[in-house]
DNA sequence: CGTCTATTTGAATGTACTCAAAAGCGGTGG
DNA sequence: CCACCGCTTTTGAGTACATTCAAATAGACG
């Protein structure tokens, strides 16, 4: 199991032993997902975090039309879980699903809370990482209320500039909340006046 | 100073000795805002995280055509920052304005960050409550992505039914992302469908 | 190569916005 | 305590941005 990735990046913020990476690699999990492949559905029980080594994860939401938003992308080095369900463990309203063949490596909720309890730096790190996210989702909440879709496509290019041309533009609109249509009419729009 | 609602606050998520209480109060310092005095503006570097005593803040964002767009509402009982700027201490684009007069108590990050160092239970704490509010925020993007107006209004008023009544309804209607003028349309509409 | 999915394009529609002005309300000072 | 002033709310008319539904085209994976 490669494990250089993830303590590499938790290293962002926390130092750990010798000891501590190899208590906290013996918690890991490796998985596997195919092109299309679920992690989560909507109505399971979030039991995992999971963290990206190679390929993407795509978490969505469907709402009531039967329409697809994105919540967030979780390329390599990316964290992800549907945070309302792994924090309350109820039933979430999340999928998460490979975009392409994926590996993975998952932390049950019941190691996260072991490893805070044995050691302390974890807690800082997620404690960390979740204020990072936090800051980010009230970002994106402002942009979708002050920018136009224009606007807000450029910062996705901006700040994801890798995933562009790896992911369906259907993904990119409902991320930045438009319709596939409206995205297509936009970008060529944008083509004929550049 | 009355630390009994801040305790009570923390008392939630992690339990404090007698010591660790007094510490922390120590720490806390007190202030009152009169209506529409701000604690923090525009360009600002945020150095405190507020807890609301009484009255309610309302922390928003003016975007470059000078329309107002609220994130979030502090009454009695919640905390208040702009965290982009409190963590990464630089200049945020939060004002944060007493909407009636609001008494607050205010905790410097650089406290902060000793009390995570001396007293992990506070590092816990926060990682919770940020969790909390993250999954809050995402939930909220999702809504403004696939629900109407009028079941945004309908959420907050569930979500919020202490404040429907004191906040201004301009406020409202910037926090559920649309404009005072249409809001008002929209209740005059629900009013006569019912 | 065939099938399934993603993307593009068209036409009609709707939701919410903009700008302007009037009416209402509440806080503040006299 | 009342009256005024400023801010909030309402109302009107015109508009724009984005959606919906439908169908054709293109592209990718197995």
């Amino acid at each position: 199991m490669s494990t250089d990735l993830i303590l590499q990046n938790i290293s962002r913020y926390v130092n750990l032993s010798p000891d501590e990476k190899a208590y906290f690699t013996s918690l890991l999990q490796s998985r596997s997902l195919k092109r299309k492949e679920f992690l989560l559905e909507d109505g399971q029980i979030c039991k995992y975090s999971a963290f990206t080594l190679s390929g993407c994860l795509r978490g969505y939401t469907v709402d009531e039309n039967g329409l697809e938003h994105v919540l967030s992308f979780a390329p390599q080095g990316w964290w992800m879980a549907d945070m309302y369900s792994l924090i309350s463990q109820k039933p979430g309203t999340l999928n998460i699903e490979a975009i392409e063949k994926t590996d993975i490596l998952l932390l049950s909720k019941a190691d996260q809370e072991k490893l805070y309890e044995q050691v302390p730096k974890f807690e800082r790190f997620f404690r960390i990482i979740t204020e990072n996210s936090l800051v980010a989702y009230q970002q994106r909440l402002m942009d979708n209320l002050s920018l136009t879709a224009e606007e807000r496509y450029l910062n996705f290019c901006k700040r994801y500039p890798t995933l562009i041309h790896t992911l369906p533009k259907k993904d990119i609109a409902t991320y930045i909340g438009v319709t596939p249509e409206f995205l297509s009419r936009m970008l060529g729009k944008m083509l004929r006046n550049s």
